[in-house]
DNA sequence: AAAACTGCCAACCGCCCTTGG
DNA sequence: ACCAAGGGCGGTTGGCAGTTT
């Protein structure tokens, strides 16, 4: 199926959108709420197609968006979301109340990824993977295992930024430890939502010439009671972190990771 | 002072997914 | 099961503002 494209109808405006128009898509929506996005503007007069508006309302007039610079907590989730999720916006959006996808993405390509090009050429040793992936073995896989130093790009940061905003009540944990290479199934609801990884992957990984290799296998534990703390304090002095995935991993549990925490000995992620 | 360059960001485009008939 | 419409998402772009030459 071949969609028209949004505004091919003639007359409709384009551009920048002008102050009275705001004004219209704002009151309209306080009033009515937005509906059906391609009735609105007919709705609400406006000369503009849904998309068009939605896009204004997400981005620009919601009541609840924050405005001004990014803070040095924000830009930090980001990045380690990022990290995480790949070119995910909406899912890292999600994560900070107020910013919109669209923000984080201006936000990362003009800013954030040259710092951490530069950061990286400091570093000549280290080999960070220019895109994050995660690969899933297949499901009779009971190995969970991390690698790729998160710690090579997270070094400069602020360990004693204060928590994050992201509210942890409905995730569950996961508990990385880092010695048997078993996972603890009793409080995993459905194995099935597990991202399992084999051996075979870290072969393929490392294939990647740019995708660090696993130093060690980790114990994965889950429960659902484990607070979400930020930022990551200093875990690389004793776990090598890592995380590789791809568009595939998503299936089924669309992506457990959210951020990382150290708690004592451990390392958690959180599911959302 | 002005032209050239660079960076930023709002907005658009096109594709994919979901939903409902 | 199929199709169409709507919504959502990520990539890209155009124009403005600031900086450099």
């Amino acid at each position: 199926m071949v969609r028209a494209p949004c505004c091919e109808k003639m007359g409709l405006k384009k551009g920048p959108w002008a102050t009275e128009e705001d004004q219209i898509l704002t009151s309209y929506i306080q009033k009515h709420g937005h509906g059906n996005w391609r009735a609105l503007p007919k709705q609400a007069g406006l000369l503009r197609c849904g998309k068009s508006c939605r896009l204004r309302w997400i981005n620009y007039l919601r009541p609840d968006i924050k405005r001004g610079n990014f803070t040095i907590e924000e830009e930090e989730t980001i990045i380690k979301l990022h990290e995480m999720l790949g070119n995910r916006w909406s899912a890292i959006a999600a994560k900070l109340p107020g910013r919109t996808d669209n923000e984080i993405k201006n936000v990362w390509h003009t800013n954030l990824k040259k710092r951490l090009l530069k950061s990286d050429q400091s570093k000549p040793s280290s080999k960070r993977a220019t895109k994050p992936k995660i690969k899933r073995s297949d499901s009779n896989s009971s190995i969970i295992t991390q690698s790729e130093p998160a710690h090579l790009r997270f070094r400069e940061m602020d360990t004693t930024s204060t928590a994050c905003n992201t509210s942890s009540s409905d995730f569950s944990s996961v508990t990385v430890g880092d010695s048997k290479n078993i996972i603890k199934s009793e409080d995993i609801e459905s194995m099935e939502t597990m991202p399992v990884i084999d051996e075979s992957f870290w072969s393929e990984a490392a294939i990647d010439d740019e995708t660090p290799t696993m130093s060690s296998q980790s114990l994965i534990t889950i429960s659902n009671d484990m607070p979400l703390q930020y930022p990551f304090a200093n875990y690389e002095e004793t776990f090598q972190q890592s995380h590789a995935y791809d568009s595939n991993f998503d299936d089924g549990m669309d992506f457990w990771y959210d951020i990382f925490t150290r708690t004592n000995d451990s390392i958690e992620l959180s599911e959302f």
